[in-house]
DNA sequence: TGGCAATACTG
DNA sequence: CAGTAT
DNA sequence: GCCA
């Protein structure tokens, strides 16, 4: 008998993330219906919603996210949802269905729906650069959508519940021109509900402890240098984390997963047989010291192991050891300085106010110029390790030009006391920002040397990277997050501290691109770095190359570098949004 | 057994 | 070129 | 580490 005889369900946002499509196929093996449109939506449809839109509280991301990438039109769903009471769960409560054979919605997974917005608008006050946006920042899809109207129907409608609590700039964006419009800080808006379903959780129980202890070798081989063995780990991690069932034996997980393999496979066997891996349990007492140096930015596993060959456990003994690697690198310094600070994740509203600032201050020296926010706030993180501004501007395939407004951009930022730090230097910013290093090195008591000469390079850079942070005053309504990670200083290390509870400083990446390579350019950004080098091995497999600049065939002819797209189409490769970048792996099961 | 993404910036 | 970064 |  099949499990699922007659059902009809239907899968939000959309069906085609990897562990979705895999689950659809064993739904309707099992005779189950997926509905294709809108009116197939009857009152005893049932709504699986894919588990990345589910936070781990329990709670649906009615973000914008979720709207966006629906398959079929959001408001039309939303409103049968909401009308037919229709009963939503976890898409993975599929795999649990079919693990126990038995086709029963206990009431405790129905994920309850209406919408209980409160209003959140705590953002009145110490605003004001951001309630003068003069272009929007946060308009990429809308873009893509704008440039693919030809081959795309009407632009979809935006639900109700999406755009009453919607950044209006967005909207106007449409239309070609916003100005004087607010711009909510809201934009990761989450309507919230709680309901305690721990026993469903996305990953099938049991799996963590592998997933754990794979990225912990991960890790291991990292910080020994071992680039590819470590990617060996990341790969299989990924691998599991995407399978839906719980890891019986090693033996399965090498059949069904992709990059798993005999010796991952041997080592599963023995987790799960002694529920632990010899010496796994923790870092050795070098490898924590490595830790501590490569958190630092700047420092790598060479640095790192250099130092920690020499005995060293602290910054302030490797600056007395090997003063030369603080005033030659001296991007060290400041890693040091905000070493606490930019370890701490960022909110997706501290995101869009940093990005808010810049994109005011840009628009005073050019009107044209666009900025955006990609990178993993894109990707619809909620918290984010650190900012990518991605500057362009229409018709403009004038690199240098951009990076000049880049830098003159980055040094009135720093006039108004946002840019607290440059990671590297031009000549104008050398003029503005040397007195900040000789501090630094003086703090330190190194010698300033004078022969601290920079390289002004002859072209302008085309990437820029900073460290910023917000005024205190204006940074208090953002709520400080409670870190699950909180990376310490050494009491020793300390004195170099120009970290901040208060106000962290946070990291921002100025990036650009020519306009005509829009679409590669992006794609890079994006991210995530899994994904780019799983897409760049795809399109090597076809005999081609892909880069921030374009898709080349094996001549180095370029075949398409403005629409992403069409990048996509001419690998085989169907769309894939943002956020379900974050989990693609080379395959999803093995044959 | 060789290859594992591809590029930018710095010393 | 090597090292660190994206 | 895995894979072709």
């Amino acid at each position: 008998m099949l499990l699922f005889k007659g059902t009809k369900f239907v899968i939000l946002p959309n069906r085609n993330a990897s562990s979705l499509k895999f689950l659809a196929e064993l739904l309707v093996k099992e005779g189950g219906m997926l509905v294709n449109e809108e009116k197939e939506i009857d009152c005893d449809t049932i709504v699986l919603i894919n588990d990345s839109f589910i936070t781990n509280t329990n709670t649906i991301m009615k973000n914008e996210l979720f709207f966006k990438e629906f398959d079929l039109d959001p408001s039309t769903v939303w409103n049968n949802v909401n009308t037919y009471k229709l009963k939503c769960v976890r898409a993975t409560c599929i795999s649990e269905w079919l693990r126990k054979s038995s086709f029963q919605i206990n009431p405790e997974l129905v994920l309850s729906v209406e919408d209980n917005l409160e209003d959140n608008s705590e953002d009145h006050s110490g605003v004001k650069f951001v309630t003068h946006s003069a272009t929007p920042l946060y308009n990429y899809d809308l873009i893509t959508a704008k440039l693919l109207k030809n081959s795309e129907k009407a632009a979809r409608q935006i639900p109700e519940v999406y755009s009453s609590s919607q950044n209006k700039s967005e909207n106007s964006e449409l239309a070609g021109k916003s100005m004087e419009t607010e711009v909510s800080n809201k934009m990761g808006e989450e309507v919230k509900r709680t309901v305690d379903i721990s026993q469903t959780t996305s990953v099938p129980k049991g799996n963590e402890k592998l997933i754990q202890a794979l990225g912990r070798l991960a890790k291991r081989y990292e910080m020994k240098g071992d680039q590819f063995r470590a990617r060996g780990y990341k790969l299989a991690r990924i691998g599991i984390e995407q399978y839906p069932f719980k890891i019986e034996s090693g033996a399965q997980a090498q059949e069904e997963i992709s990059n798993v393999g005999a010796s991952i496979a041997k080592k599963i066997q023995t987790l799960l047989d002694n529920g632990s891996l010899p010496g796994l349990q923790e870092l050795f007492e070098s490898e924590k010291r490595v830790d501590y140096f490569t958190r630092c930015h700047d420092i790598g596993i060479y640095t790192a192991k250099k130092w920690e060959i020499m005995g060293l456990k602290s910054f302030s003994e490797a600056c007395t050891i090997f003063p030369e690697d603080f005033t030659r690198d001296w991007p060290i310094l400041f890693g040091w300085s905000y070493y606490e600070d930019w370890l701490k994740p960022i909110r997706r509203d501290e995101c869009e106010k940093l990005a808010s600032v810049v994109q005011q201050e840009l628009h005073l020296i050019d009107p044209q110029m666009k900025v955006e926010i990609l990178g993993s706030y894109h990707r619809g993180a909620e918290k984010c390790g650190d900012i990518d501004l991605f500057f362009y501007k229409a018709g403009c395939d004038d690199i240098s030009e951009i990076g000049r407004i880049m830098e003159d951009l980055s040094i009135s930022l720093y006039r108004k006391g946002y840019v607290q730090c440059f990671l590297q230097l031009t000549r104008k910013i050398y003029k503005a920002f040397n007195k900040i290093i000789i501090n630094r090195l003086e703090k330190c008591h190194l010698k300033t040397t004078p022969t601290l000469q920079y390289t002004a390079r002859d072209d302008n850079p085309r990437k820029f990277m900073l460290g910023v942070k917000l005024p205190d005053k204006e940074k208090r309504q953002f709520e400080s997050i409670t870190f699950v990670d909180n990376y310490k200083l050494k009491p020793e290390d300390m004195f170099m501290s120009l970290n901040s509870d208060r106000s962290p400083c946070r990291r921002m990446d100025f990036f650009c691109c020519k306009y005509s390579e829009l679409g590669a350019a992006r794609l890079q950004w994006i991210g995530p770095k899994e994904f780019n080098r799983w897409i760049r091995l795809k399109a090597m497999h076809n005999g081609l190359k892909l880069t921030q600049h374009g898709l080349y065939d094996n001549h180095n002819v370029l075949l398409e570098s403005f629409d992403e797209q069409r990048i996509f189409q001419l690998l085989n490769e169907d769309y894939i949004s943002p956020s379900e970048r974050n989990h693609v792996v080379k395959k999803r099961r093995k044959v």
